[in-house]
DNA sequence: GCCGTTTTCGGCCCGACTGTTTTCAGTCG
């Protein structure tokens, strides 16, 4: 986990700089670099031991200062420069600047004339009217930061895909009957289809912008208007989710879309590609000079600047801007490519529909085939299956095979924590497919962990790893595991990698997808429903293929049945 | 602090809204 260590560390460091009023490039150039490393599908750790301080300075955004820094984390395990920091300002001083509304310069200036150094401090400090005295903090501003303080310490952080999905259905549902508007789409990250969603962003097309922005003021679902001007409007919903509206004329729509679609980084790498170009990209149009030559749709926009149309979840500065340049565009998954879901529950474990109902429900949205992979012995919490329930319950899908779904006999088999399976090998041989996941013992050093895994993978009749990290979002850390070693045997061995679909897990993540495609190993797209509602959280697996870059050639739950058999049973050969 | 078919120095994305201001700084996305 150096990644997110150093993303973290470099990300702290430019809000200290920020509050230390630093060169505001300098600090960007954190941020930059920050992103830059959180995208990124290798171990900085491997990066440096194969390539040193010379391949670390090939990522984007790293010079030679930085490269020195990652350096320095590697091989003594903190950074001078981010220590200082923090010791000239108290440890939590920095969570200041999370409450919104509260910035830099007010932060230093409560710290300054106040000595206000947590948020604690300054929950005192407001109490007791003694901020009011500071020069350009008045009321209003006082009462903005008692409200930000109160909406952070409420706040759950970011929302999972599926919460925000809702969320901006129901918006737009509302707004669609509130009058003169031609197009609403929930843009920025909704739209990038990106796992977690900090807040909504709703882009409207209307002549009529006011009425728009204040008639979204006043919604039911509203609980408090941040910001409400004639073509923005911000809220915070009842949920606690802020929401951003933007009304624009229909001819600024594509520019605007574009915009707001973000991500920042995908639009600040946009308008600096337009500078060498002599041109000016805003959310209003592409501009030559005072002339508009383009705006309407996003395909204009890319178009005007040379790129062909890059894809929602592409939009992250991972090289999306070269792809498009060069014609080197991946062709996307589709929800359509996907023919089969690999990993089921039912009534024989712990689902709650038959095996007869997951299937006609699989027939239902055009299925070819589906998997029924009920848990086995250890994971009892689950109502795991013991060897011979297992048996029987594949005789029962025999019986079941003529129901215009192909039913492929599986299993999700346990890998206990010293790498082998709770079933035997002559039992795993009756299932098509057997999927192998860990479900205990979670808190194991990354070796032992890794060759936990990498032991599974070496049974040839075990086809796809579940979950890899398990991760559950805002619940559950990643156990620590070597992916780069992992994905290497799982190549050599012809094991494959699930792409669990399920909002809370979304594991493999996107960068790991991009990483698995590397290795040439197909990512299995699976939703690991438990009832037949489950089965509909496919689309979130496939957008985050998409956002791993992944084509349908790299999915093995989008090949035929024939052509799935085959690549199931050529381990066991 | 990064980076280079304008550059190894001198640039670095762009605009909306708020509050405290008589012309703009701060914050946000």
């Amino acid at each position: 986990m150096e990644n997110s260590e150093i993303a973290r560390i470099f990300l702290e460091i430019s809000e200290l700089l920020e509050l230390k009023g630093e060169n505001t490039f300098k600090i960007r150039a954190y941020q930059k670099a920050a992103r830059s490393i959180e995208g990124l599908s290798l171990d900085l750790d491997q990066v440096y031991k194969e390539g040193g301080i010379k391949a670390l300075k090939e990522i984007p955004g790293i010079g030679e200062s930085l490269a020195e820094k990652i350096e320095e984390k590697i091989t003594t395990g903190k950074v001078k420069k981010h220590q200082q920091l923090i010791r000239r300002f108290s440890p939590g001083f920095i969570e200041l600047m999370d409450i919104p509304g509260l910035g830099p310069k007010t932060a230093m200036k409560l710290f300054k004339e106040e000595k206000i150094n947590s948020i604690a401090k300054l929950k005192k400090a407001i109490k007791s009217g003694k901020i009011k005295d500071l020069p350009g903090i008045k009321d209003k501003k006082v009462q903005n930061i008692s409200a930000g303080i109160k909406l952070k310490e409420k706040a759950k952080g970011r929302f999972l895909i599926s919460e925000a999905t809702e969320y901006a259905a129901a918006i737009v549902k509302k707004l669609e009957k509130m009058g003169p508007v031609k197009k609403i789409v929930p843009a920025g990250s909704l739209r990038r289809q990106k796992e977690t969603i900090g807040d909504l962003d709703i882009l409207v097309t209307s002549e009529k912008a006011e009425k728009i922005t204040a008639g979204f003021a006043d919604l039911a679902l509203v609980s408090r208007v941040l910001a409400k001007g004639p073509t923005r409007s911000s809220a915070i919903l009842k949920n606690n989710m802020q929401c951003d509206l933007r009304v624009v004329k229909p001819s600024e729509y594509g520019a605007a879309l574009h915009y707001f679609t973000g991500s920042q980084q995908h639009a600040i790498a946009i308008r600096q590609l337009a500078r060498t170009m002599g041109l000016k990209v805003s959310e209003y149009g592409v501009f030559k000079g005072k002339k508009r030559i383009a705006g309407r749709t996003e395909e204009e926009v890319f178009g005007a600047l040379g790129l062909k149309y890059i894809p929602p979840e592409l939009r992250e500065n991972r090289g999306e801007l070269e792809a498009a340049q060069n014609g080197k565009l991946p062709i996307l998954v589709e929800l359509e490519d996907i023919r089969g879901d690999l990993h089921c529950h039912s009534d024989r474990s712990d689902g709650s529909n038959t095996i007869a109902e997951m299937a006609a429900a699989g027939r239902e949205m055009g299925y070819e085939y589906m998997a029924i992979t009920d848990h086995s012995v250890s994971t009892r919490i689950a109502g795991g299956q013991t060897e011979k329930e297992f048996l029987k319950e594949m005789s029962a899908i025999e019986k079941l095979r003529t129901k215009g779904i192909k039913i492929l006999k599986g299993v999700e088999v346990d890998i206990l924590p010293d790498g082998s399976l709770d079933f035997r090998d002559f039992v795993l041989k009756e299932a098509d497919v057997v999927i192998a996941a860990i479900h205990s013992r979670f808190k194991m050093s990354k070796k032992d962990m890794t060759k936990r895994i990498l032991s599974a993978m070496d049974n040839k009749y075990v086809n796809i790893i579940a979950h890899p990290t398990g991760r559950l979002i805002n619940e559950r850390a990643p156990y620590e595991i070597d992916m780069e070693e992992i994905f290497r045997v799982a190549a050599q061995t012809g094991t494959f990698m699930e792409l669990n679909s399920h909002p809370s897990r979304l594991d493999l993540n996107d960068t790991h997808c991009r990483q698995a495609a590397r290795h040439k190993i197909l990512v299995s797209i699976n939703t690991d429903s438990h009832n037949i509602g489950g089965l509909a959280n496919i689309r979130f697996g496939v957008s985050t293929a998409r956002r791993g870059w992944l084509e349908k050639k790299d999915v093995l739950n989008s090949l035929p049945y024939a052509g799935l058999l085959k690549k199931l049973y050529q381990k066991r050969r």
